[in-house]
DNA sequence: CAGTGAGCGAGCTTCCGCTTGACTT
């Protein structure tokens, strides 16, 4: 017999909370949603008041069971799933599904995970809230009609197997207007002037012209005239200023700030915030509350005057300014404030030091400093240079942390700026003007998109990280580095009495992990937009959310909001199927000058292509990586079909240059080797050339071969570190082995154990590995 | 790793949010 059976949604949270209640409570947890709607089929009767059709998760089948047996035996079941929407429904379906009966079930909630928090939330129960669970199976029944509705129309428009939905679809919008802003951007060239100056007293500054200079002759003007100048200073300003800490993390910052500084992506991110929370070093990850606990915040007090001394101490808490923010949890913090450090891998430690820092900066006074801005004016022009020192008077929150931002720039100021009075007569060490470019809108990384959709509202802490894979995975965008364009720009300088002009090479346009939309990606996301116009607006969720907090208050039925939701959608789904053209996103390039045909684009059944002529003589060629279906030109589509391209002779067999799905590359008594990135141009490159790439990949190949043995296995250096291969399977070697001294009797042991992991691992995947293996089908279909 | 792009038309695909594991490299 069970006094008190206690059902949280964490299991890390369940083991927590047991501690606090001791004897008499037995604390289980739900592991989530324990019932969804119907996986298969629509699992809405929409002709009955869109009654849902609930089914118990695949997943969560042997929860339940336990959880019934325990619910039998208790004598108070205690429903203590999160204070928010979804947390409501949670404890609805608990309710429901384990048969509880109203006068032995008790519905609590707590924001913190503290001994007090669950002591006053035990004496103050309350009933579940029907109004809110309405509201989300509102939230549920919309997304899944919108989701498996929109999804079918583009099977048979588009392609099968794609997907739509109120949050994915709007997040692949958000890339594509951003690619096409880029692509509509314009860059002017203008001349950016520094210069470096003296005082009497032999202390240099540095200074920079405001003033963008549009072209060469106004600049070297302007550098005329400083050779001939003397410079004074104008004015002396010194402003004093603070910065104030950022709040503690949310789940959407922590990604931001730890791909900023650490390099992480959103699911990189969560994994290792799982498990430091698993650990019971952190809070719950999952939150959109800045909240600090009482007893977070006087731990965090302590701490800092302990350590830093009271001056530095100044506890707060923060406001939530995020729009249908839920804050069922705290924010995101060590669970000890005493704890700087801890036990765990690289990517842990790097986390908790992040977490910690923030949260102790966020309890700590404001920095305040001292801003200056002295001008420097020129005898003959009336253009000044200015320069800008910020010195910091009181470090204060700087002291643990510094919050990064999206748009970092180099900043040009000084730290110190030299003591100087107006009127001040300055030397010109020497004066630099360079050719600059205007930059185009930046494209999104995983978190910049993370913080765009938090703004929107689209999406939650539960599902930022999942949406952007879903979307990656199903081709509508991809994540990746691009090389930029190495280019001349005119440098100008001043020094002594001469004026020197010289080219340099600069980079332009390198991208570093950002997100790029594929063809299908934009293809899709128009057709959406034609089509479904309000579910692609911007506001459709905010909207959408306004309607469920009238349901959640109890002023509207759930099932009236969907029906007047649903009927013009689904109108707009049926005309849509019946009157709209299959679309392929073809476009006309124009005409193949040799031939007369016409040259277009569409997405084909392996993704983008390009294509001579109709009919019989019809020719196709596959677009190459990083070429888009919109701003593809009729040349770049014709010299697609130049390949293969035959060079000619080597050692009695044919070169030749094509290009495949992993760019262009040399073929060679069929041995395959890739150009060289940013040198070879597969249009243009010779013979000669070919045959240098071919020695050297020889050469590569020579130097992979680590060591070999009769019965064919072999040691060969990879790109991770040496490795076995043996029958065309690799097998990894131990960091404690050094390739060079393995024998036969250790690789084969290596391959005996490798092998049996590989093995054991195949047969448990079961269903699992056939979802992945759809999956990456259908990714490098499109990509 | 280095191709492919037609048509027959079975059977399948798909949403968002709550939770972990168990998977792979």
């Amino acid at each position: 017999m069970i006094e008190n059976l206690v059902i949280v949604e964490s299991p890390a949270k369940a083991k927590t909370i047991e501690k606090f209640l001791g004897n008499g409570y037995t604390v289980k947890s739900s592991f989530g949603h324990i019932r969804d709607l119907e996986k298969k089929d629509l699992g809405v009767d929409i002709a009955h008041h869109f009654q849902p059709k609930y089914e118990i998760s695949s997943d969560k089948k042997t929860v339940v069971k336990e959880l019934k047996a325990l619910a039998k035996e208790a004598k108070t079941v205690w429903l203590a799933s999160d204070e928010d929407r979804e947390g409501e429904a949670i404890a609805w379906h608990l309710f429901e599904v384990l048969k509880l009966k109203p006068e032995n079930t008790k519905r609590i909630v707590f924001h913190e995970i503290t001994k007090d928090a669950i002591l006053h939330a035990i004496q103050n129960p309350r009933n579940i809230d029907k109004n809110l669970v309405d509201a989300q199976q509102a939230r549920r029944v919309l997304d899944r009609l919108v989701g498996f509705e929109m999804s079918p129309v583009l099977w048979k428009k588009v392609k099968p197997s794609l997907s739509a939905g109120r949050v994915q679809s709007v997040a692949v919008k958000l890339i594509v207007e951003r690619e096409r802003e880029i692509n509509a951007f314009k860059e002017q060239p203008y001349y950016r002037v520094t210069g470096i100056f003296e005082t009497t007293d032999k202390a240099q500054l540095k200074a920079e012209v405001q003033e963008r200079f549009s072209n060469q002759e106004t600049t070297q003007a302007y550098l005329q005239a400083c050779k001939e100048a003397t410079f004074q200073v104008g004015s002396v300003e010194t402003k004093p200023s603070i910065r104030k800490p950022a709040p503690p993390f949310t789940t959407s910052t922590l990604q931001q700030e730890a791909s900023r500084k650490l390099g992480f992506s959103v699911s990189q991110t969560m994994s290792v915030a799982q498990k430091l929370y698993e650990h019971g070093l952190i809070t719950y990850m999952r939150t959109d509350s800045v909240n600090l606990s009482d007893l977070a915040i006087r731990s965090a007090k302590a701490v800092i005057c302990e350590t830093l001394g009271e001056k530095y101490s100044k506890p707060r808490n923060f406001a939530t300014k995020t729009k249908g923010a839920q804050e069922a949890h705290e924010a995101i913090r060590p669970t000890y404030m005493n704890k700087p450090e801890i036990e765990g891998d690289h990517n842990e430690k790097q986390l908790y030091d992040l977490i910690y820092k923030r949260t102790l900066a966020s309890q700590m006074a404001e920095a305040e400093l001292e801003k200056t801005n002295i001008t420097i004016h020129l005898s003959n022009h009336s253009i000044p240079f200015t320069a800008t020192g910020e010195v910091i008077i009181f470090d204060g929150f700087l002291k643990v942390y510094m919050e990064s931002h999206d748009d970092e720039t180099e900043d040009e100021h000084n730290d110190l700026l030299p003591a100087l009075n107006k009127n001040d007569f300055l030397n010109r060490i020497h004066i630099t003007a360079s050719e600059q470019y205007t930059q185009h809108p930046p494209r999104y990384t995983e978190a910049s998109l993370v913080k765009k959709m938090e703004a929107l509202g689209i999406g939650r802490p539960s599902t930022y990280a999942p949406t952007i894979t879903t979307i990656q995975n199903r081709g509508y965008i991809i994540r990746e580095s691009r090389d930029g364009v190495v280019r001349n720009v005119e440098q100008t300088e001043l020094k002594g009495n001469e004026i020197k002009t010289k080219a340099i090479r600069k980079i332009f346009g390198a991208e570093k992990k950002k997100l790029f939309p594929s063809d299908m990606g934009m293809v899709v996301t128009d057709f959406l937009s034609e089509h479904f116009k309000n579910i692609m607006d911007y506001n459709f969720t905010a909207q959408a959310e306004e309607s469920l907090d009238h349901i959640a208050e109890g002023s509207v039925e759930w099932q009236k909001m969907i029906g007047e939701f649903y009927s013009p959608f689904h109108e707009t789904v049926e005309t849509t199927l019946k009157n709209s053209e299959r679309n392929s996103g073809q476009r006309i390039l124009g005409t193949d000058p040799a031939t007369g045909e016409t040259v277009s684009v569409r997405i084909g059944r392996f993704g983008p292509m390009a294509q001579i002529g109709e009919g019989e003589k019809v020719r196709y060629a596959g677009l190459q990586k990083g070429q888009l279906m919109e701003t593809i030109t009729l040349e770049e589509a014709l010299t697609l079909f130049k390949f293969p391209r035959k060079l000619g002779q080597y050692e009695d067999h044919e070169v030749a240059i094509g290009i495949g799905r992993f760019g262009p590359y040399i073929k060679h008594n069929n041995v395959y080797v890739s150009l060289k990135k940013g040198e070879d141009d597969p249009g243009t490159i010779t013979l000669e050339t070919a045959i240098q790439r071919i020695e050297e990949k020889r050469e590569a190949d020579r130097n992979r071969l680590i060591k070999a043995f009769d019965n064919g296995v072999q040691v060969l250096n990879g790109r991770f570190g040496p490795y076995i291969s043996y029958n065309k399977t690799n097998y990894k070697i131990p960091k404690t082995q050094k390739a060079e001294e393995l024998t036969l009797e250790k690789c084969m042991e290596l391959i005996e154990k490798e092998g049996s992991k590989k093995k054991a691992g195949k047969n448990t995947t079961g269903k699992k590995g056939k979802t992945t293996a759809r999956k990456s089908k259908g990714s490098s279909a499109s990509s």
